[in-house]
DNA sequence: ACCTTTCATGTAACCGCTTGTGTCACGGAG
DNA sequence: CTCCGTGACACAAGCGGTTACATGAAAGGT
């Protein structure tokens, strides 16, 4: 129906052989020719079939995105990062959740993934998941965002870091009393929120404050959860003074707790998120930064250059990026 | 390197065209042999190539969804929504963002589409934009989301009515002088913040209220844009008692202003918005929900029928889904 | 002046699957 | 007992590119 590259060919007076390599800028071809050919597929309107072309050279110019979740924050930020860099190498970005929006589980992707993607970009799957763990043994080159694990290539940043920032804020504002507001307690070391809480642990140790499990209350990653969570800590004989949140939804929900409770946050209690969050702006919410779009961007860029250089072995290194907190007005000194 | 299906068809003592057959549930084949095949092809592990299908028989199985950002909440919601249903269909999502995440264009998505997508799907491009234009040119199966279009078949909700809703609840509420928080005042028709403009208008007509121009303002779809308009209505000489924002994220932004002008939201001056936005419950804000993730949804089981069918050119029809309005705290009845 | 490179291009064999057209055996109708 | 319809498969021609290899002419070395 289409035009093919033999039409192409036919109306410049060449072989097929001399079209394909003209339009893909490779060497021998002479410039004259190049041009004329180039004209040609213009004036005809030529697309290149994808199927055929990833049929006959093995490269599908393919990469998958498989996310958790779509619509949250955080996974749709780093999204925009990677479609941006995936994008502007020309290559397909193939999406994938690996959850319904309502949560369920779902058909696994790694079936999907075979010979029809050149490499996989991974959000913030923990890595004991299954479904991770069977992206991984395809085999193919594969990067994670947001999270780190031994042996693979990742971009994210140091979360052991951020939470132990988030915690030394409030140890300098005179906070001992501190509160943890944490994702589901699994047994998995790796997962970003074991590692803030680790550094949690690390600045209360290093400011001999004792780490009071008590202090300690769960709920999933959302607005929901964070204020399950300071409802918990609330309702506690004797709250804390401050409360470092594992996200800023988490916080955004603790806010909502307090608000709940007749409490304002940053004057009876502190309170410090992790996220840099669009409306943490807006909320006033004290937090640490993380570059969450250039998560995206720069784990896009690390895989489109190893599908580049076709270098199979070689995987990219992990990669750490900065974070930065950003002081508001959810946090101030104890009072005395 | 991989399996093939000469393998499976080799090892089922069978031919290629048998096993293609079996493996896609054609009639024809003996459901003994069918079986005996699928069996051999899952020991062997083999997955059929993506590629070569799609050229033998010109189908891609890839719809596309073209979106001015991704990283927005109505954006992301939909596209979840329709990641969803796309998913469960078995056909792959490549999605293509319009803009750079810094909000500046880039390459049009239209060349890129041509005999690499069966359908097309494209998020909130009002009529006029080039880029839409050229992706219609193309005349493949495409369905527009959030926005209609005469003879375009597309999910959306009916934004003059939205606009209706959420004006005529502040008239019930008895307030006279209402503002209006716009986009960019765009000479368009058929884009959602005209329709709703226009539901305003005749709202305000419906009550023999006078639609003041110094009451109107505009903005980006943002935050930042309906701070910025709100401070505009505020520093009017006789501010409005309440204001029609276009969207949540116009309001929250219209809400930080009015704070920075000690105003509460609610009390001195009611504010509405439409959208239903994640954050508008925790935020108390009175708004017009739309189904978001629906639309994503509906759009795509709308697409994927078609294709299936097979039906070129009984283009879908155009779908409206209802809103509701919630009220909460920050709209009340004018002071006396 | 002759032989070897080098460069531009043509030839044709795939890549792995789909599908229209045969072929053959079987079974009921005449 | 022959004829024909039908179901189950096999055959083979594409689908539209890519690429190893062949070819021939021009360029360069001795």
């Amino acid at each position: 129906m289409g035009i093919t590259i033999k039409d192409v060919a036919d109306a410049a007076g060449v072989s097929t052989a001399t079209v394909s390599r003209a339009l893909r800028g490779l060497p021998n071809v002479d410039s004259a020719t190049r041009e004329r050919i180039q004209r040609i597929a213009g004036e005809l309107d030529y697309v290149i079939s994808p199927s055929a072309s990833r049929l006959a050279s093995g490269r599908t110019g393919c990469v998958a995105v498989i996310t958790p979740y779509i619509a949250r924050w955080y996974f749709s930020t780093v999204l925009s990062g990677v479609e941006s860099v995936l994008q502007s190498a020309g290559m397909d970005l193939l999406l994938m959740s690996v959850s319904t929006p309502d949560g369920q589980h779902r058909l696994p992707p790694a079936p999907r993934l075979r010979r029809r993607v050149d490499g996989v970009l991974v959000i913030a799957l923990p890595p004991q998941d299954s479904q991770l763990q069977e992206v991984l043994a395809l085999g193919m080159p594969t990067s994670l965002i947001g999270l780190s694990m031994p042996s693979v290539p990742s971009v994210a940043i140091d979360d052991v870091l951020a939470g132990q920032i988030a915690t030394q804020h409030l140890i300098n504002l005179g906070h001992e009393r501190i509160g943890v507001i944490n994702g589901a307690p699994i047994v998995s070391p790796y997962t970003a929120e074991n590692d803030r809480y680790r550094g949690f642990e690390q600045a209360m140790l290093g400011a001999h404050l004792t780490v009071d499990p008590m202090l300690e209350a769960y709920g999933y990653f959302t607005i929901a959860g964070g204020e399950q969570a300071m409802t918990a800590l609330l309702t506690q004989k004797v709250p804390p003074t401050a409360v470092f949140a594992m996200s800023d939804e988490m916080a955004f929900g603790a806010m909502k707790a307090m608000r709940a409770h007749g409490i304002t946050p940053g004057k009876e209690i502190s309170l410090v998120g992790v996220d840099g969050h669009d409306m943490s702006e807006f909320l006033d919410l004290t937090t640490v930064v993380q570059p969450v779009q250039d998560l995206g961007r720069i784990a896009a860029e690390a895989l489109v250059l190893q599908l580049r250089s076709a270098s199979p072995e070689i995987a990219g290194e992990s990669i750490r990026l900065p974070t930065q907190l950003i002081v508001r007005g959810s946090t101030s000194p104890r009072r005395a």
